[in-house]
This record gives structure tokens, C-alpha cells and sequence, in this order.
RNA sequence: GUGCCUGUAGCUCAAUGGCAGAGCACUUGACUGUGGAUCAAGAUGUUGCGGGUUCGAGCCCCGUCAGGCACCCCA
């Protein structure tokens, strides 16, 4: 007990509280998933490192990942986003799928990165992708399953919002603006990092990426625009589907929101919240034409978005929104065990109301009943049995109702069923 | 990889460079067959680790490790 082997750094340890939260979200994910249409599915952990190569940006291969290899040489991956598994596992089966294909996941990732609020190494993530459809209307059903889940966890549109932008309208402004397509990249992330930077730093660094006066003050012009989207007949035709949908309040147009990965071929979007204490983006996603092509497969269309659970924990915990009857108790019903030669007995009558669908835990060796009173109220049991040698002399049982103090003693037959009345008339 | 902050009892935290403490939790009893509330008693420490300064270090200095936060990067 003096030298406790501390966890592995970015992971997490979930207690049942814990996991009663991580168990919540994944409920609600798989809810909102549903309402859409959307079927779940899981890819493996473990990846080839080649799987990322391609397309997934050379900071979360080179840096990011947790690689190794196994005992035949190969380079293994424990897999730091889901979308190229997704991609790989349509393609072996393209001919043989049902267009278009809408499927959702909840699974752990892992990204080796520097450990702080909103980031760990270990991380689950909601991913939920539409395959086979090139519209603005797919795009829009994905940006109203964002807003359906934030809906369904409580988050109102002055909580939290969803910012959309369109890669194919920036580089048509980019394109205005004489930026040349190789250079693009860089003025992405540029524009990325906007709101991050002083003004004044990041002038500095636009003039250092090679960009005219003209250039920087059109980018600002474009910057400021929040009507650009107009602009874009995609863009047009996603807002009034959104509005449709019943959503429109949770999205606003943002110029800004570029993305980091290679990938996105059009529509992009990403959440935050408002106000709270968290810069990060709760969940981002968008738009991939190319990325089946890339993995081998025949060109398809697909739109879709990931949302891990550490950000938008720690803001539904920060709003209040985490609800407060998760705690699961151990069991409704303790039985206690009051002597060696009864123990037995305390057995059977356990097992008895287990089979009557009761959850029972029974204390595991006879004890001062002061002790096993307390431990039942301490782990939440609403019920507690007694069977001492009156009782067992009478062939009955004394049960004790713990929120009221009531006690009666029950025929041995009959205990399962007042067990059961004093659950139901229990007031939650 | 860079910077800032924090490491003291199981937990949350105190302690001018001068005897390491409190609250909560825990154990026992008041209550020999019954939880919560109350009261009483009790147990609990290599002050993260290693050096240095000092008559004396939890406190000051150096190093190191761990954690948090912010950069970097980013779904």
C-alpha cells in the first residue's frame, strides 16, 4: 500500500461514478443516433500506421500516434481517429452496401499528446459519418444530429453553437484574392488561428507567410463577412435546410472554421461552447469527397463528425447539465447475515429473491448488525433483511425499509413480494 | 519541445525558519439484535524524491520526479 504505480499519464481512471457519466453519454449518443436513422458499428484499436499516411496530417502520424511493433514486424497503431478505418472498411465492401450508408460509433482513441483541460491520451469519441450522398442536404443532417445532441443533453443555442464554413467558397475567396493553390495550407491555418493571436502578431504573421497588403486586407475584409456564405449556393441551400430541420438557432456562419485535416473536401463545422471555460471545440466535422478514392476504394462521397467526451463533459458538468440520479446503487436489497450458524440461511434467502428479479448483494460474513445496517446505508441499498434466530425459529423474515426506519417481519415466503411493494411505493 | 503554478494524514487544506495540525472520512464505545443525528475516546505522516544553506528547513536555494494550466498542435 506505501507504493501505489501511478496510471499511465493522460488516461483516466473511471469509478462507477465516473462511468455512470461515460455510460450517460454514450446512451444519449446512441438515442440521437438512432432517431436519425443511424446504425452503429465499431472498427478495431489496433491499425496499420500506413492506414494514416495518406490523409491524416503529419503532426497526428509522425507525433501524435501511439505506434509500435508487434512480434511480426509490423508497424501497429493504436488508432487516433476513426474516419480512415471507416473509409477502409467501406471500401472492402462497396459493392455490397446499401447507399447511402449512415453509421455511428462510440469507441476509445488514443493521441500522445501534451496532457491539459479537454486533453488526454486516452479519449472516447462519438463518430458518426453519412456515405453516399454529395448534397448540402446530408451536410445539413449532420449539423442538425450535432444540434439534436446538444438538445437532448440540454444545451440551449446561447450555450453553445455550431460554426459552419465551406472549403470549396475559401478557396474560390483565396483564389480572388491571387493566393496561390500551393500556399493555401498556410493561409488556412492562418485564418485558423485568427481569434487565437493579437492583431498586431498576426498581421506580422500573414506578411511572413508571403502575403501582399492587398492580400492581408482582403483576407480581413473576408474575415469580418458573415454574410459571405450568401456567396455560396451550398451554403445557401445547408441554411435553409437547417431551418427546415428545426435547428437553424444553434448554427452560425463562421469564415474562420478551417479544420486541420487534409481530408475535408467542402462543408466544415465545429461546435463550441459560448461562454464556459473551455476554448476547445466540443465536435468537428465535415465534408471528405476524397477519401475512399485515397484509401483505394471507388470515389465516394461522404460527410460526417466526431465529439469526444472530455470537452463536452467538462462543460455539461460546468452548466449543470449532467444528470444528478446517476449514481447507480450497488443493489436494492441487502441481506445481512447475523451469525456463523445463520449464514447459510442468509444465502439461501438471497439467492431466493435474486431468482424473484431482485438485486441483491448479501453481507459476506456475519457481522455486528450496527455494521451492516451502516454499510447498507452508505452504498445506497433502500431496503435491508434481517434473518436472526427469531425470525428463523418463525419461518419469517424482518425487513427493514431504510428512508422511513419502517420495520415488519414477513413470512419467508412472502418476502420477495413486499420487497417489491416497498421498491414501488418508494418515492424517487 | 517551451513557460507558469502546485506537491503536507485516505480526502480537502493549515502551519513568521523554532514541538507537523484542523475539518471530513476511518476504528471503538455510549447502544449485548438495527443505519443516518449527537457525544466521547483512538489510530493515521520518510511534508514527492535527492542534495545544499542554517544552531534549526514543510517553509529558503539547486536539482529531480509527478500532476495541473497555458503555449505548440489538434480531432
Amino acid at each position: 500500500m506505501k507504493k501505489i504505480i501511478p496510471a499511465v499519464k493522460g488516461t483516466r481512471d473511471f469509478y462507477p461514478e465516473q462511468m455512470a457519466v461515460r455510460t450517460w453519454l454514450y446512451e444519449t449518443v446512441r438515442k440521437v443516433s438512432e432517431a436519425f436513422g443511424y446504425q452503429e458499428w465499431e472498427a478495431p484499436i489496433l491499425e496499420s500506421l500506413e492506414l494514416y499516411a495518406a490523409k491524416s496530417g503529419e503532426e497526428l502520424v509522425t507525433k501524435q500516434s501511439y505506434v509500435f511493433a508487434d512480434r511480426g514486424g509490423n508497424q501497429i497503431t493504436l488508432r487516433p481517429e476513426l474516419t480512415p478505418s471507416l473509409a477502409r472498411m467501406i471500401a472492402q465492401k462497396q459493392n455490397q452496401l446499401v447507399f447511402p450508408v449512415r453509421w455511428w460509433s462510440f469507441g476509445p482513441f488514443w493521441r500522445y499528446e501534451q496532457t491539459q483541460k479537454g486533453r488526454s491520451r486516452e479519449f472516447f469519441q462519438w463518430n458518426i459519418d453519412l456515405l453516399g450522398a454529395d448534397s448540402p442536404e446530408a451536410d445539413a443532417e449532420l449539423v442538425a444530429i450535432a444540434a439534436g445532441f446538444f438538445k437532448a443533453v440540454g444545451l440551449r443555442p446561447a450555450q453553445a453553437l455550431i460554426y459552419v464554413n465551406d472549403r470549396r467558397l475559401m478557396d474560390a475567396e483565396f483564389e480572388a484574392l491571387g493566393v496561390a493553390p500551393d500556399r493555401r495550407m498556410d493561409v488556412a491555418g492562418l485564418v485558423d488561428r485568427r481569434d487565437k493571436m493579437e492583431a498586431d502578431a498576426w498581421q506580422a504573421y500573414a506578411l511572413e507567410l508571403g502575403l501582399s497588403a492587398r492580400q492581408l486586407d482582403g483576407l480581413g475584409a473576408l474575415l469580418d463577412d458573415r454574410s459571405r456564405w450568401q456567396k455560396s449556393a451550398e451554403l445557401r441551400r445547408l441554411f435553409a435546410c437547417l431551418e427546415a430541420l428545426g435547428v437553424k438557432e444553434y448554427v452560425e456562419y463562421d469564415p474562420s472554421i478551417m479544420r486541420g485535416l487534409l481530408y475535408y473536401t467542402g462543408t466544415v463545422f465545429e461546435a463550441f461552447d459560448v461562454a464556459g471555460s473551455v476554448r476547445r471545440s466540443i465536435l468537428g466535422g465535415g465534408r471528405y469527397d476524397n477519401l475512399l478514392a485515397d484509401v483505394g476504394g471507388e470515389p465516394l462521397p461522404a460527410v460526417g463528425f466526431a465529439m469526444g467526451d472530455a470537452v463536452i463533459g467538462i462543460v455539461l458538468e460546468e452548466l449543470g447539465l449532467l444528470p444528478a440520479d446517476l449514481q447507480v446503487g450497488p443493489a436494492e436489497v441487502l441481506v445481512t447475515v447475523f451469525s456463523p450458524d445463520l449464514q447459510l440461511e442468509s444465502l439461501r434467502l438471497a439467492a431466493d429473491l435474486r431468482q424473484a428479479g431482485l438485486k441483491v448483494s448479501c453481507y459476506p460474513e456475519p457481522a455486528k448488525l450496527s455494521k451492516q445496517f451502516k454499510y447498507a446505508d452508505r452504498t445506497g441499498v433502500a431496503v435491508t433483511l434481517v434473518v436472526g434466530p427469531d425470525e428463523a425459529a418463525e419461518g419469517r423474515v424482518a425487513v427493514k425499509e431504510l428512508a422511513s426506519g419502517t420495520q415488519e417481519l414477513v413470512a419467508r415466503a412472502e418476502v420477495a413480494a413486499a420487497v417489491k411493494r416497498l421498491l414501488e411505493s418508494r418515492v424517487p
